[in-house]
DNA sequence: GTTTGTTTAAAACATCCGTTTTTTATGGCC
DNA sequence: GGCCATAAAAAACGGATGTTTTAAACAAAC
């Protein structure tokens, strides 16, 4: 009967505990004490806590990116040929990566794993990350390419990254956030809310004129005359 | 002779540390042994882990604090009342930034630094930089709202912590963004090239048109018509 | 020259860590 | 029944961590 949901217990606290702390932060015995399991399981179900977290990346990962990669799909079958608008690209990744979480609950959790996926040292995660799901990563970010022709690559490329770290950075830290928000202005905060003010921010960003040239140079206290 | 600049050869050392590996991932004896001082130093002179943490960030976040300061009372001065334009209010923050670890070519560190502040649990760090930076940074936001009297409160406030986030997210993961950049694009990328980059989007995102009322909901698969 | 306060050095302390090993229980199959 | 693979539990291992204690060096003050 309990045959293995030893192993969702598992995961299912070591993600939140994570999110919480951080991974050099949250010992095994943190982890499986909490989910009242034996402290040995962890290595006997994923073999080692690097195993472990990149299961609970995984966990989340795999069907993101599947549904991700069908959500392309149809909007390469739905535009046939033509391209696709940068706001439509935007959209989709919006909503596909909000999906994912939200059966569960747990959009601040992933949201705050992403971030320290990027973050923390950890380089053996990036690295997994990279090579488990850079497919569906470099598919997108072509599609961007031909949304966005007049872009030079270099630029359209660190601009994504820009928007990848508002996004991020947003969502990973919303509790502290949200506590300030509603502190001063007293208004309740959701993920829609966010999402619905980061959505002309992203645009407006990426469609930025493009900055002055390398030579030029501007210094603070010379640029308002 | 050697009175204390065992205090600085420590401080030297750790904040090259924590900024390569993180807080957990730096243990005192990594510290002392690459410092060549002995262990219990860093107890001695500074207390404690936490407070060696803390010392790192004050070492930097002092003179900021002090230069934005003066930075500001100058703009003040300038304007003489007038509301000082908003590129004027960021270029100023962005020179006062990259100025300090400028003097000691630390500024990847300092980035670094700043970014782990964030995104790592540590609560401690957090709310010690609240509570001893907090005013400079009321301070300057009281200026932003000045010099954007059309934008709403809460929009405003959302938007300087998404480009905040921008810009720690994306210098803070340089080391990374610039490998994976250099090999697709072939071509360097400093720190100055960065913040060009990122001036017009920045101000791109904070001048966005303002979000749809809220009740109006948007999905991605219906948007596309 | 001895004393005093400060800094460094060395050693020890208690605790926590990830992992491994050993033992015990469990449930399907002949 | 006995057999066996699988899972869980308990205990132990080796090592690293932050901190504390004890001892030695050193300079300044008297």
């Amino acid at each position: 009967m309990a045959q293995s949901d030893t192993v969702t217990r598992i995961l299912d606290t070591a993600e939140v505990l994570f999110a919480e702390r951080g991974f050099a932060e949250t010992s095994l015995r943190n982890i499986t004490s909490k989910a009242r399991v034996n402290l040995a399981a962890v290595n006997y179900h994923f073999g080692s806590k690097k195993a472990l977290i990149q299961a609970v990346f995984a966990r989340y990962l795999d069907p993101f990116s599947q549904r991700f990669h069908s959500a392309l799909d149809e909007l390469e079958a739905r535009y046939a040929g033509r391209d696709i608008p940068l706001e439509v690209l935007l959209e989709t990744m919006a909503t596909t990566v909000l999906t994912v979480p939200a059966e569960r609950n747990s959009l601040k959790v992933f949201m705050r794993l992403l971030g320290l996926a990027y973050s923390q040292a950890q380089g053996h995660l990036r690295r997994y990350i990279q090579q488990q799901y850079g497919d569906v990563f470099s598919r997108f970010t072509e599609l961007v390419r031909r949304a966005t022709p007049e872009l030079p690559d270099a630029e359209r490329f660190w601009r994504l990254h820009f928007m990848l770290g508002t996004v991020i950075f947003t969502l990973s830290g919303l509790d502290a956030l949200r506590d300030i928000a509603e502190k001063d202005y007293h208004q309740h905060v959701s993920v829609r809310d966010l999402v619905r003010r980061l959505r002309p921010v992203v645009v407006a960003a990426m469609n930025a004129p493009l900055p002055d040239e390398k030579g030029i140079e501007h210094h603070a206290d010379t640029v308002a005359h």
